[in-house]
DNA sequence: AACTATATGGCACTCTGTGTCATTATGGAA
DNA sequence: TTCCATAATGACACAGAGTGCCATATAGTT
């Protein structure tokens, strides 16, 4: 996609990257799919890549890397979201609509949809996934909380939303995954309903 | 406590237990405490609660059971309180206040409260530990779920609310052994309060 | 005393994750 | 072109988590 004819890289001296991160990304996930996730070792995921088991660690923090790191940028686009919000004033609970326009504004940064969804069901399966959950989502704690004390809510209280949505939210695409449904809004939409703000 | 006079306990045949794993956690307690989690080895707990590594990891599934596993009885405690809930039929938002009771119900299964926010604490300050609260908190879910849909909460709101009290209430505990304030309760209370039944 | 049942702990193994370091491949300067 | 600075690579070694196997130890039972 870059580095095209009109946009050149700048690339400074020394060896050029031989590996795209994303393949080998995509590919671990085929291969956990099909083999299982504690059935596959890094040194398997780097053979099939023809990568070094070293270089793999040099690309993804740790195995569970290989799977979350996909998710990074739907949660970067969610919490972006609240930078153009547009009041900084306290409306009632149209804070909320705010909230799910952040969230919302999420989905639209899913390049496929279906290969989301895969990696959704391969962390629903596995616990060690699953438990990594807030090491990713809790990411964009901060912004959601200061967007939440920005408009009014109280300190403490904008700490337990955050809580609940993040728990609410997962929860949702965990469901939205695990059915058949194409568009992820209306689950996150019911996930938000359960939240109190005023 | 058991194995009084009046109280015998039934053994069976073969060699008795030489360990008391609730000393055993005390004492990793303390030693993560004083030396930092991830400094602390397997080994280096073993040795100094002489007893072999491998029976430790018999009476201790994993290094994070060793911190975690003395939450088990708040949380059984708080999932069992609604066995002894009164009504099947569906109050509006009476069922708030159940919740409340089995949350509050599981404060007084604590031991020592002391302990418990040391626990905390140490789970607050290591990621590794932090992100294994679902695989705790996660047992409650089910019975959880099942309060609420046997009042007339649709199953996916069910779930959705499970998630939402999940995540809150574990960052009211949190909250709660970051302050010095020795009633969890308040601190509970607030985070019940950013839920939504109707 | 012999037998049975259970806990222990030593040993070896796989895998994860990290640190070190020589090697390799590039761009730029001489 | 040749040399050099720079950055990525991968081989090696290592510590620690967690597991399986098995000999040993300690109890109750016959």
């Amino acid at each position: 996609m870059l580095s095209n004819d009109s946009i050149t890289i700048k690339r400074s001296p020394g060896r050029p990257v031989t590996i795209d991160p994303e393949a080998v990304a995509a590919l671990a996930l085929r291969i956990f799919a099909e083999r299982g996730y504690e059935q596959t070792s890094m040194e398997d995921i780097a053979r099939e890549a023809h990568v070094g088991r070293k270089t793999l660690y040099r690309h993804f923090a740790n195995k569970a890397d290989l799977v979350w790191g996909g998710m990074g940028p739907v949660i970067e686009a969610s919490a972006a979201a609240f930078d153009s919000a547009p009041a900084e004033p306290l409306p009632a609970n149209a804070i909320l609509d705010g909230l799910r326009e952040a969230v919302l504004a999420g989905i639209a940064a899913i390049p496929d949809l279906a290969v989301t969804r895969g990696r959704l069901r391969l962390i629903a399966e596995h616990p060690e996934l699953l438990s990594r959950s807030q090491e990713y989502l809790g990411t964009r704690h901060e912004q959601t909380r200061s967007y939440l004390t920005a408009r009014g809510i109280p300190e403490d209280t904008a700490r337990y939303l955050c809580a609940a949505l993040s728990g609410a939210l997962f929860e949702a695409w965990l469901q939205w995954a695990a059915h058949d449904d194409s568009d992820p809004a209306p689950y996150l939409r019911r996930a938000l309903a359960v939240l109190r703000l005023g």
